[in-house]
Order: structure tokens, then sequence, then C-alpha cells
DNA sequence: TATTCAGACTTGACACTGTTTAGATCGCGG
DNA sequence: CCGCGATCTAAACAGTGTCAAGTCTGAATA
């Protein structure tokens, strides 16, 4: 019940009083502190762990408060998702660039930056795709997922040497879905503890990194004439 | 606060009045039921739908009624995780006799029987792979879990010339994580809904079974000496 | 046959969840 | 200077899982 407040009737200045400018709204950084509060949260709790009261209260607010930032739970959720995939295509741009010219090195260094980013973001990456989760029809992050997703596509068109404009081939379109399967499914194994009791035996815990991703992916699909 | 019962001081029959044998409890089969229920109502609302006291609705009972039967909710997911687990085992092993002495048959029909298992059962396939919402503890599970995994790996021997007791070499470990990922990856890419769009302008609704799986499979990992 | 007794189930409560409603408070622009 | 809209609180509602107690029942025991 109502203790603390009626209790000690001092401290009016509820704001941090440093730095007064730059404060858009008259009680702080709510927004910016909830999506912190969320990411924490997902990450000690995990994805079904998470509770927005819980949220709330990491912020320093009423339950309620949330709803005007974000309409409901899903709105917060799906701003923290469009947050991961916007890291999520970066990180996947970057390792395509660090491909340089040869098309074969930019899909291998895709596949291994879309694994890395999976197991160093285990909660935002389940988030991403828990569709049940946020909002689907979030027009801002059906395009930073396109943008994470294309990329992948470039390096697959790159490879089977299609243009940016050339339709699909199915046999390219079978490497890209083959590519993105090995890639996903091998995430999933790893955050779903599948791979854990491997681990064990086969050296430390990053086994999964620093051995058994790129072991798989010694046999990850490549272009039609095989080498 | 019993208004059922003296409203109505009839109906004596409270059980089904058929059959009075092989019914162990004074109330009837009711833990088969609670099972039952929770495998609609996991495939009407998803994993995450999944209400205790729903089931209990369902089942005709007060919501303290499954705890005796299963001690909690993971209790009762367990179960239904396990009898997926063994149905899951049978398909992948039924798939493996299919493929008869050619091991890359075995392997073949395996990863097809992995995927069509996992959107036939969308339900009991992502309960199964939902670590947090069961006991991870439960020693029947594990059993019906190593069975099907085994029926994999099993294949993965054969298809590179290794005996059941020898041990792995880097290489088929490596291939067996990337058989595993693939099937596992596209399994999960259909059922979060990912490849919805591409389903939708490239044939119908199961275009992802009859033509995008084949299409990605054509291009699964292949043993060492590539053809 | 009568009585005990453990298993099966209900009742009622507790703490928790997300969301809604109405109201309080603050700061900016007229 | 003052209203007004943006921001947040308080209280309530329906829903959840779980627990402690109590009720009922069928069968084995004395």
């Amino acid at each position: 019940m109502p203790a603390k407040k009626s209790v000690s009737p001092r401290k009016p200045p509820k704001r941090k009083a440093a730095t007064p400018v730059a404060r858009p709204y008259h009680h702080g950084d709510l927004r910016e502190k909830l999506i912190a509060a969320t990411e924490a949260l997902i990450l000690e709790r995990g994805v079904d762990g998470f509770s927005l009261r819980e949220v709330a209260r990491r912020a320093g607010v009423s339950p309620a408060a949330p709803a005007h930032h974000f309409g409901d739970t899903k709105g917060l959720l799906s701003d923290v998702a469009r947050l991961g995939f916007k890291d999520f295509g970066d990180a996947l741009l970057e390792a395509d660039r660090r491909g340089g010219n040869d098309p074969a090195k930019r899909l291998d260094e895709q596949g291994i930056a879309y694994v890395t980013f999976a197991l160093k973001n285990p909660a935002r990456f389940a988030l991403m795709f828990r569709h049940d989760k946020y909002d689907a029809t979030n027009e801002a992050l059906h395009v930073v997922a396109d943008r994470a997703f294309n990329a992948l596509e470039g390096a697959i068109r790159a490879v089977q040497g299609l243009a940016p404009t050339d339709e699909m081939t199915e046999d390219a379109y079978g490497l890209l879905l083959a590519t993105w399967s090995i890639v996903h499914g091998f995430a999933h194994l790893a955050l779903g503890g599948e791979l854990d009791d491997a681990a064990r035996t086969r050296g430390g815990k990053d086994a999964i990194l620093k051995s058994f991703l790129p072991l798989a992916l010694k046999h990850r699909p490549i272009p039609s004439p095989r080498k």
C-alpha cells in the first residue's frame, strides 16, 4: 500500500536536476529507460520471463506508465526487436564488406556473423524470431528486418553470378534457403542448449563458436559447381 | 458454495457408466484427458497461449486438479513433450528404415521426415524445443529425446563408414551438426512464418513442404568426398 | 462386515500478470 | 498567466499458477 510516499513527504526533486537540457519530457527519458530495462530483463529471465510490470518497477514508474509510450506490451517489445534487427543488419552488412570481392567469402563471413550475433545477443535474437511477442504489422520493424535479410540474399546472388535485378533462379533460391537454414538452425540449437552436452565434453564453454561452428560451416551449402 | 450439486440433486452417475473396467481412479481417466486437452490447446493458441486453468476447464475439473497428476504446469508439459519426442523418434526411425541400405538415402529420408514432422505437428515440435517450458531433468523425456537424436547420428555414421562403436571423427561431427542445423533451421523458419511471404508468391500454402524443402535439401551437406 | 486410509478432487486464498479508467501533475505555447 | 495536452499515478478488473485445507470415494485391512 501507500507506505513510502506518505511516510516521507519530502524530496521534491524527482528529476535528476543535472543537465536540465535535452530532456524532452518533464519526467526524464522514460522511453529509453524502459527499452534498456527490457533488454536487461529478457537477458536475465528470457523472453518469456519478461513482465511489463517488472520493467516499470525497474524504471521507477507505475505499471501503467509504459502504455503511453508504447501502447501495450507488444509495442514495447516491437521496438526492442526493431533495435535488435538494426544491429543484426549492421553485423551482417559489415561481415559482407569484410568479404570484399570474393562472393564465397562474403557468404562465409555472413554465416559466421549470423551465428555470432545470435550467441552474443541471445535474448534479442530470441525475441526477434518470436513473432507472437511483437506487432507483426510494425512498419519500421519490417524495414530493418528486410534490410538484414537482403544482405544474405545479396551474397547469394553474387555467388551465383546474378545481378541484383535478375530474378532468382530455383537453384539460387534453394541455396539461399539452405544457407539461411543452416545458420539459423545452428543458432537455435546453440541457444536452445542442444549443443551444451557436447560442448562440455569437447572443449570449454566457447567450443560452440570456436570449434563447432567452423566444423559445421565446413559443410555449408556451396554453389552448384561443387568444387 | 456448492451450487451445482445442491441445485440439482439428481444425476448420480458422474462416471460414464460404460466399461466399468480398466478405470484406475474413481473419477475417470483424467490424466489422459488433460494431456489431450493440452495438445489441443497449444495447437489452437500456441505454446505460450497455454493455460493450466483453461486445460482444467476443458477437462471439467477444478484448477487444482491437474497438480495431483503432474505436480505443476511444467510436469504436464513435460509429459506432452515426452509423447512428442516419442512420435518424433518413431517418424525418424521409420524414415531411416525406408532408406534401406543406402546411407545417403537414409539421411535424405530422415531430413524430410524431420521437417515434415515439424510442419505437421507444429505445436508439439515448438514445445519440444522450448526447454524453459518443461522440466529438463525429466529422465523419461531424456530417453526418448536421445533416441530421436541417435537416429540421426546413426545415419551420419553409416554415411561416413563409421561403426556404431567408433568414435566420431571431427569431420563426421561437423557433418552431423550441419545436417541437424539445416533441417532444424528450415523447420524453425517455416514454423516462424519466415517463409510465408515467399510461399504466397511461389505456389500455394504447401509450397514450403512440396517445393522449398526439396530445393533446400538439394543443397544439403554431403559427405567429404563431394560427388 | 465395519473401519480406516490413502488417493483424487474441490474450495478458497494469495501473489502475480496486462490493461483500462479516471484523475493528478507538470511544462510549454498561446 | 493560463489553459491544455503530454505524462504519469492510483485503483480496479479479469486472468494466471500454486498452495493449504478440507471433502469425497473406493478399496484394503481388522
